[in-house]
RNA sequence: GGUGGAGUCGCCUAGUGGCCGAGGGCGCACGCCUCGAAAGCGUGUGAGGGGGCAACCCCUCCGUGGGUUCAAAUCCCACCUCCACCGCCA
């Protein structure tokens, strides 16, 4: 959303940037409005200032007066009536225009009408050359018993999936060594609820256009968030923040749920495209500030690259073009990882500048050094969204023999193993999980140990649970499980 | 889900129909005092919109939205949020 008083100063501007984001908004009709509700609000201040006057003059005057008065209020109130529904039928349809008002790009944004205008500004790495041939993650995951796909569909329908075993430690690593990255690069980590209210979906910018993605609990007037950055904008909405709180810094982490309205029949297979996933973003709220906005750009841009590269995993940087960027953005850069089985990057991350767009529309401000209160600035960007992203990352490290290595830096958070081999039709199944939870630290190094061994000695000296008995509670639901 | 209580200017609080857009304290800013500080004293200190070259003026906002009234922070209704207790529950 723009300030009244920029688009009324600035109407070419405005129309340029509707044109460049290819919006559907009518800026003659909005300036007209403007100016409508500024002459009603005009009025109505004026028939307000004698209702004041005479109200106070009734409590003085005589009984004779006082009929007067009455009377004359009578009309007062009338005309009041009249100009209060103008100028709510008024502001209520420039409301709805304002809500569509994009951010003006910023200068150096390719100009085009969707995201065959991007352009690649870097690339890191290489496509791994497997000299075999690679499966895709959906064959892989499959033979390897590491995933549901058919039946999860049974219990969600299309895009569902469940990931078992070892995919949902090596899930979890991935979360893990993203929440790590960020709180030393100082980020609060925060889980923030996706269940949400309508105003923070309007305050980040989903609502109202693109409503039709978004999951909606009507019995309960709620909503499933695509994004943490929604929680987060709602947060600190209608807020005053003083200066010396800024920057805030948040890494949020929080299922996020998309209908995919608009991408009926596509990447329906496997985990690229699903209806519920699971995504730590990074948010910045900083000082109204183009130059400090742009270093927390680079900073959001670099801490996602620098998680990728943690991962070696091959991506390419692109600046978006004006017609893929969204109303709201000021800039934004996506990052593409690249995808074996498809030949091609995919986008895995999304970082974006929207300068005062969104704090406005939330009514998000601080008080700055001078006193003076202003609008802050909000940057996001993804730091891992799964499974998208552990899809991207089995197929890069898949081995001949249909295991999955695994990155160094994700190893701290696997149990030191470098290698994942097991599904649950193996000997050695997802119990090492088990075992690794249950020695609580001291003995699961034992079982890291063995990661890679067909037999897990801690496994054999002391099961959890009798693997012959059907009633038996399975490793997975014992203990600290249970609740 | 039930019952009871509460939401006022950054924080605490006064305010049951006009003298209240709102008093006091804390905090904060500036000044005096001081070698410097503390204490003390003085002044100032919410947001949004509109008008004016300017000094300044006008309107709106006491959780939100309606209503009653010549007049609402104050009375009525609905909703939201918080607190307490009961019930249920991961």
């Amino acid at each position: 959303m723009l300030d009244r008083r920029f688009i009324r100063e600035n109407p070419d501007a405005v129309k340029e940037a509707v044109r460049v984001k290819g919006i559907g908004l009518d800026v003659d009709e909005l300036l007209r409005l403007d100016q409508v509700a500024r002459e009603l609000q005009r009025e109505l201040d004026d028939a307000q200032t004698l209702r004041k006057s005479s109200s106070k003059e009734f409590a003085r005057a005589g009984e004779a007066r006082r009929a007067e008065l009455r009377a004359q209020h009578a009309e007062l109130e009338r005309q009041l009536r009249k100009l209060r529904e103008q100028l709510a039928a008024t502001s209520e349809r420039l409301q709805e225009l304002l809500l569509l008002t994009p951010m003006i790009p910023w200068p150096g944004a390719p100009v085009g009408p969707d995201d065959s205008a991007n352009v690649t500004i870097r690339t890191w790495g290489t496509a791994p050359d497997f000299g075999f041939q690679p499966l895709d993650h959906v064959e892989l995951l499959e033979k390897r018993d590491w995933a549901e796909f058919a039946r999860a569909r049974k219990v969600s329908g299309e895009r569902a999936y469940a990931l078992k075993g070892d995919m949902v430690w090596l899930e979890r690593a991935l979360h893990s060594y993203a929440l790590s990255l960020l709180a030393g690069r100082d980020f609060t980590l925060i889980s923030v609820p996706s269940l949400v209210r309508e105003e923070p979906l309007t305050g980040t910018g989903q609502f109202p256009a693109h409503r039709e993605e978004t999951y909606a609990i009507t019995a309960d007037d709620l909503y499933l968030a695509g994004t943490a950055e929604v929680a987060l904008v709602g947060l600190h909405s209608g807020e005053i923040l003083d200066f010396k709180t800024l920057p805030i810094r948040y890494a949020g982490i929080s299922p996020c749920f998309r209908r995919e309205a608009g991408s009926a029949g596509r990447d329906v297979r496997g985990l690229l495209r699903v209806h519920q996933f699971e995504k730590v973003e990074q948010f910045v709220i900083c000082a109204a500030d183009d130059g400090e906005s742009d270093r927390w750009h680079a900073e959001l841009l670099s801490a996602a690259e620098t998680l990728l590269q943690g991962l070696g995993l091959h991506h390419e940087v692109v600046e978006c073009a004006t017609g893929d960027m969204g109303a709201g953005k000021y800039r934004m850069n996506d990052i593409n990882t690249w995808f074996p089985s498809l030949g091609r990057f995919r986008e895995t991350h999304s970082c974006s500048s929207l300068h005062d767009w969104q704090a406005r529309r939330a009514s998000l401000r601080y008080r700055g050094t001078d006193g003076t209160v202003r609008f802050a600035y909000t940057l996001n960007n993804t730091a891992i969204a799964t499974p998208r992203l552990l899809a991207a990352l089995v197929e890069n490290y898949q081995t001949e023999d249909q295991r999955v290595r695994v990155p160094e830096a994700l190893r701290p958070y696997l149990g030191g193993r470098d290698l994942l081999l097991h599904g649950l039709g193996g000997r050695h199944t997802a119990r090492w999980c088990a075992n690794a939870a249950s020695h609580a630290g001291n003995r699961g190094r034992l079982c890291a140990r063995h990661a890679g061994v067909v037999r897990c000695e801690a496994w054999n000296s002391k099961p959890i649970a009798s693997p012959k008995s059907p009633g038996a509670p399975s490793p997975r639901s014992t203990g600290a499980m249970s609740q």
